[in-house]
DNA sequence: GTCTATATACGGATAGAC
DNA sequence: GTCTATCCGTATATAGAC
């Protein structure tokens, strides 16, 4: 799997996204016509990852988002009920996009090895596809409510059981070396989550996605199974 | 090495640090008495850390840190210029202290193996011992002022030259394989900063820093040179 | 050296015009 | 549907008593 096969088979755009977060908040948004609430949600989902991912939300004003969102104090909210059910909507929207495009991504291989790679060919897809709300979600997780942040942990916890079952499986199978699941999950999901947390660090070097998720696999299998393991792309 | 010797060897403690920041402010601090000085500055100096790594800096307001360190909020401001300057205090002070550490933590072995081990254990010993100002520096470090920003910048990436010139010395000495040094020296950071970005997560499953550095090694090392490495701790 | 009380400004949210 | 103008709470920072 390559990232440019990936992305013909998800739909993750901005436009994708914000459908999705208009038609789970229908009731909250005041606007009627379904072109001119998505067309606007996705310029204030756009604002609001810009203006935090690089000030924080929390320093974010609404007159920030005004401003880079080009639509009045007012307009706004009568799109959001305020600041921090605008947090909430999106990681809530996010949460679910995610996770539906992860579980049909994951399921197809047999190989205990195959099966990690597609894992985290997956994870390091879909982050580098919707990297800034990767990054608006892994920063701003402890300004979401207690429940909000239950769910986010969840999540999280979710994709580092995924990698630990497969590894466990491998184990069995006599494919993988005694290694620690756990751990090996921990680790693994580590240099996952730096994709999206350093992407602009990759970026200046000329790293591409399909580079780093090779380089990835390739660490990870040689954590798992013991030997060298050259005869992976 | 283990994380016991290593404490033994440095001076990382909430004594320590504040003593380095006062020296470095000593102007901007309106209180003359050396002693009450450092005790305040520790008070503060921990409930900054406190507040700010459960809801964020930004979030944190001057009443907060007020209350959380039991002085007053006019007593406060005899010992900082104001919140920002609180924060550039602070990882200004860190990065001196971590700087020195690491310079003097490093520079004995010889063996490219034994020096990226060496590497390793020494930034997640330190990040052990002053994990939330590790954690504080990484959340906040979007905070700064350009300048500040700057140098938080440069102090991440000497890191990630340090073990990036080391398996470079093992690729040449022949003990590493053809790896590319950038990216090894890439996902070993990731799964180093991981021991204090998910400090909670660790100690509820009892993962010993010892076991934590110990695997990190191992799996660098799998990741640097091809076959089996067992024999390592 | 530390406190209380307060000046001043800024941010979130809304009312009502267009 | 969107805008401008504004209310009101809360935050930073300081003045001056003790």
């Amino acid at each position: 799997m390559n990232y440019a096969r990936f992305i013909r088979t998800v739909a993750v755009s901005r436009s994708d996204f914000c459908q999705e977060m208009l038609a789970a908040n229908r009731q909250a948004i005041k606007i009627k016509k379904e072109a001119v609430a998505v067309g606007n949600l996705e310029r204030i989902f756009e604002a609001t990852l810009a203006v935090s991912n690089q000030k924080g939300f929390a320093a974010m004003t609404m007159r920030d988002l005004s401003k880079a969102s080009g639509l009045s104090m007012g307009a706004l909210y009568d799109y959001l009920g305020g600041k921090e059910e605008l947090l909430e909507m999106i990681q809530a929207t996010g949460r679910r996009l995610t996770g539906r495009i992860l579980k049909q991504s994951v399921a197809s291989q047999q190989d205990p090895a195959e099966q990690l790679a597609a894992a985290i060919h997956a994870h390091i897809f879909l982050s580098e596809a919707m990297q800034p709300w990767f990054f608006f979600s892994y920063m701003e997780a402890r300004h979401l409510g207690d429940k909000e942040k239950r769910l986010a942990k969840e999540s999280e916890q979710k994709t580092e059981r995924l990698f630990a079952t497969i590894i466990r499986r491998g184990r069995r199978q006599g494919v993988f070396r005694e290694v620690d699941p756990n751990l090996a999950a921990a680790v693994i999901k580590a240099m996952v989550q730096d994709w999206y947390l350093k992407r602009w660090k990759y970026a200046k070097r000329r790293v591409s996605v399909d580079r780093y998720a090779a380089f990835v696999v390739d660490t990870a299998l040689r954590c798992c199974r013991g030997g060298a393991v050259e005869e992976r792309a």
